[in-house]
DNA sequence: TTGCAATGGTACGATACCGTACCATTGCGG
DNA sequence: CCGCAATGGTACGGTATCGTACCATTGCAA
């Protein structure tokens, strides 16, 4: 009963991963105006009767698909427990933060998400809400906890985490964004240890 | 013999402007690749011919458009040189830089700058350059003569301008770029409040 | 092997949009 | 008053794009 089923729902399923792949891949490079569904048709192959199987439209899809990468980034921004010393759980939270915000799903994500947020609200919604200020959240609550060690001056946590993250993007999330610049760990480095010496105030 | 030149010369500038301002208010509203030339005629009114005469294509008036805006929001950008002290000074110009970027103006250039980067390079590159880095750079140097008088701790000025400002946008910028916030003037000071006291140490 | 559902490949209709052409009209100098 | 340059208003050519239609082909069950 199963067999006759799940055979085609792995192709299909194989098929739609090769579509949001595509798509992707144009979406992230030219936007979503400049994107046609002829070119992704082309890109992924196929006949277009099938892409518009999987997905009815081109808004549709086009939705799938930032919800897929919106999810990959978002869990990739959800800060890990942490086990080290305070300033070293600062310092790495800082960097992967960074890490991904300036990665180039990230950027292109953070493009594609500003472009479309007044066509396609709910979607740049939910990804700040779930990725940059869920992540200022936890950073609070580790601040917190912190905090009730002692081991931090009594600043409002939820202040504090946004005012690290702020200091932390610095200009080099604008500059990438305008200005196509790309940074190299380094500097990422440098600027993560910089905002955690602020924060720590030594 | 400037009489037969300057009437018609101030008639195009006000045309010239007239359709500025029309292409700006549908280019803010929706993007480069959703706005048509015919919703910019039709809002501007007069003819088709007189449009291309004055702009040869959707391009050319579009990059005219952005950096009419772009002048407007870099100059309002640049920090006004400083009279009282060094708190206040840093109050005002966290204020300042935070209300225009938080403007509608801003916040729609910055939406146009980010979703057009790709293929207007230099115009965006321009932006950051002249505007957020610019603004840095002024503030480092203000930051530098502080320091010099002693009133302030002696890291670098640069990094700690990038931090402050990086503080000062917090989230406020993402959040309203990408959820559509609008952040209320108290809510301007209270978080440029609370970058001044991290940047002072108090 | 045979039949059937899904897919490949492509042509097509409808629409939107960019930029131009054309003519009537208006404002301004002589 | 007359002529002329610029503008208003609009229709049009050419092209790109979205989504559908159509038929040959493939993979899979019986």
């Amino acid at each position: 009963m199963s067999a006759p089923v799940t055979p085609p729902t792995d192709k299909q399923a194989a098929k739609q991963e090769e579509i949001l792949n595509a798509a992707w891949e144009i979406f992230a490079k030219e936007g979503f105006g400049r994107t046609s569904m002829d070119q992704i048709h082309a890109c992924v192959g196929g006949s277009k009767r099938t892409l518009y199987k999987h997905f009815p439209n081109k808004e549709k899809l086009f939705e799938a698909m930032i919800e897929r990468i919106s999810g990959r980034v978002i869990k990739a921004l959800k800060p890990r427990s942490a086990t080290e010393s305070l300033e070293a759980t600062l310092f790495r939270m800082g960097v992967d933060y960074l890490t991904v915000l300036l990665s180039e799903d990230g950027l292109a994500l953070y493009r594609a998400m500003t472009s479309e947020a007044r066509h396609f609200p709910e979607l740049s919604r939910d990804f700040f809400e779930n990725g940059p200020e869920a992540a200022t959240k936890s950073l609070a609550q580790f601040l917190a906890l912190q905090q009730s060690k002692g081991s931090l001056p009594d600043i409002d946590p939820e202040t504090a985490a946004e005012l690290f993250l702020g200091a932390v993007r610095g200009n080099l999330h604008l500059s990438a964004v305008l200005a196509g610049r790309s940074h190299s760990p380094e500097v990422i480095h440098n600027k993560v240890s910089d905002a955690v010496r602020a924060l720590l105030r030594d």
